[in-house]
RNA sequence: GGCCGCGUGCCAGAGUGGACAAAUGGAGCGGAUUGCAAAUCCGCUGGGGUAACCCUUCGUCGGUUCGAAUCCGACCGCGGCCUCCA
């Protein structure tokens, strides 16, 4: 039994062949760092990362594409890039005009400089886009480790498995020099204004990701072309690969001017260098046999078009022998998006979050992880606040179960209870193999935890190897304070007046008082904290539902 | 207008031709425990019947089939894209 994937490209179910059994080449669209990341740029970004933990999981068989197969575990390449280019908020001219975003995020970030709103030690220059997208690529860093996003983990030892754009330019001049010379691509305008542009045209594949064909495609239909830039195309959809521009917020040389690059030739660039270059991949013998340049692309789904078809035009065109009959990557994997609360998520509708902002109110980030993929990738996931409890309890229970290894030794390996184990396996895999079925899977572990009467050393070992693939329990607990009488919640400040409250609930209990007692619980109640008593007299302390 | 994903019980969410009144969580109810709570453990949770069993249900309406939540068609709804967006 291997690993079942839908392929976007194909739109079919497909099992995820490698070219290298032993080692899968994968590349994610990562963030754009002008701003925190939202939890619905998480749900894609831990979605990848799941698959990659399943690929890597000994677990996980691959088929080899002759009927046979190669068992796990086996290693990923995952390389997720990161835009710290600013490119442009007027997206009616096609990335041509209008203003930098890190422009524009410069100046959200000056003024809650001005409101003192900026965390306690930060300094960084408003004007200065690199400063700016070194702050928010930080943060991301930040963000994507605490809810255990592998990738950026690793990109701590090894820096290139996180490429920036502004790290790769020449790599990508580099690829428009081929599109033009090969006849890809086209220059207008005169010097001081030359514009690249991508000639679909030439490219009779173009669509066959998206199913945006251009006989199908409505110019403008999304209301966002505006006409003034179309004069100049070949063709409507003709996107931009090179924009000459002095006047630049962010700007580098190249031969067709002093300007910035197209909105999709940075992931063409990063993906040829990190995953084929830079893995020892002859590129060349790639090249003459058709052969795609990787295995696994993943994205949001609003990326399947423009971004990916566009980004696969240029690789294949600016690659592939014959780009026509060319795809960049086999396998082409993209979730849907989140909605809150049933809706879908904007600012406007104020159910906007940012993973920081729920981890700083105090949300244990594994139950985050878990609340944003135990729903298939493949439909629109409802993020409520119940979901998140929700997760929290089932991550309480599976803890449980690690606890077994404290104190306990010498058994790890103990035969007892291996039946159960191996059920529960045998079904986590199929469940994960069958298009990365993660509720199924989760069920197969909850069957289990709750079939254990005692678990047992060797039980936590196997509880582990689950969250070697889910990746919620090795993640960090927010630290609680401890005070004598009370542990309060992560999130939650020690409150002398809640602390005087608890004492005097203590006095009243040892009197007997239970009136009194349960007074000072609904008064703490009506304050906004719910309380419970724990074994060794302490209170525990949380944020009333 | 085109292309794509989805629509399951109070909620979240599996199931994709028979073992399905439908996994698994949550919520709710009953019990054990607790001064009372919380947490934990056990049981119940579409309707009827002591039971074998019967009836109604998986967006709607039709169709295929001995048999459909599962396949086909039309329609409705949600979400995405048709040059910002995960």
């Amino acid at each position: 039994m291997t690993l079942v994937l839908q392929n976007t490209l194909t739109r079919r179910p497909q099992a995820l062949v490698p070219a290298d059994p032993r080692t899968v080449t994968f590349y994610s669209c990562g963030p754009t760092v002008y701003d925190d990341a939202h939890i619905g740029n998480f749900r894609s970004f831990l979605s990848a990362d799941l698959l990659r933990r399943w690929i890597e999981s000994p677990w996980c068989s691959l088929s080899d594409g002759k009927g046979g197969e190669t068992p796990g575990p086996r290693r990923v390449v995952h390389v997720m890039n990161i835009t710290d280019v600013g490119h442009m908020t007027d997206d009616a001219e096609g990335g041509e005009s209008g203003e930098d975003r890190m422009a524009v995020a410069g100046r959200r970030l000056e003024e809650a400089k001005k409101a003192g709103k900026l965390p306690a030690g930060v300094s960084v220059n408003p004007r200065d886009p690199y400063a700016i997208a070194a702050y928010f690529g930080e943060r991301f860093l930040r963000d994507a480790r605490d809810l255990g996003l592998k990738v950026a983990i690793e990109a701590q030892r090894d820096p290139s498995l996180m490429p920036r754009a502004t790290g790769s330019i020449a790599g990508m001049i580099e690829v428009v020099r081929r599109l033009v010379e090969r006849g890809y691509a086209y220059v207008v305008g005169n010097p001081g204004a030359r514009v690249v542009y991508f000639d679909v045209q030439r490219l009779p594949s173009y669509g066959q990701l998206s199913g945006n064909t251009l006989d199908r495609l409505r110019e403008g239909e999304g209301g966002r072309v505006s006409a003034a830039n179309q004069l100049s195309k070949r063709h409507p959809a003709d996107f931009l690969l090179w924009k000459e521009d002095p006047s630049h917020l962010m700007k580098w040389p190249s031969p067709w001017g002093e300007g910035y690059p197209g909105w999709h030739i940075e992931c063409s660039a990063m993906s040829l260098a990190r995953l084929v270059e830079a893995e020892g991949r002859d590129a060349h013998a790639m090249f003459e046999r058709d052969l795609p340049l990787f295995d696994l692309h993943s994205g949001g789904e609003d990326n399947i078009f423009p971004h990916h078809e566009c980004e696969m035009a240029q690789s294949c065109a600016a690659f592939n022998a014959h780009p026509e009959r060319g795809v960049l990557a086999a396998h082409w994997f993209h979730p849907r998006f989140l909605l809150v609360n049933g809706e879908k998520m904007s600012k406007s509708r104020g159910n906007f979050f940012t993973a920081r902002q729920l981890l700083d109110q105090g949300h244990e980030p594994g139950a985050l992880r878990l609340e944003l993929i135990r729903t298939h990738y493949r439909a629109n996931a409802n993020f409520t606040d119940q979901g998140l409890r929700d997760a929290a309890r089932v991550i309480e229970r599976w803890r449980r179960v690690l606890e077994a290894d404290k104190g306990a030794r010498g058994s790890a390996v103990s035969p007892e209870g291996e039946g159960a184990r191996d059920r529960c396996r045998a079904e986590f895999t199929r469940a994960m193999n069958d298009d990365l079925n993660v509720a199924g899977a989760i069920a197969a572990v909850n069957t289990w935890v709750g079939s254990l009467g005692q678990a047992t050393p060797a039980d936590a070992r196997f509880m582990r190897e689950i969250d070697e693939v889910l990746g919620v329990l090795a993640l960090a607990r927010l630290q609680a304070s401890e005070t004598d009488i009370g542990l309060f919640a992560p999130g939650i400040e020690p409150d002398a007046r809640v602390i005087e409250r608890l004492l005097a609930r203590r006095d009243a209990r040892a009197r007997r008082d239970f009136a009194a007692s349960d007074a000072i619980r609904d008064e703490l109640l009506a304050m906004g904290y719910a309380i419970k008593d724990v074994p060794g007299g302490k209170v525990e302390v949380r944020r009333a539902p």
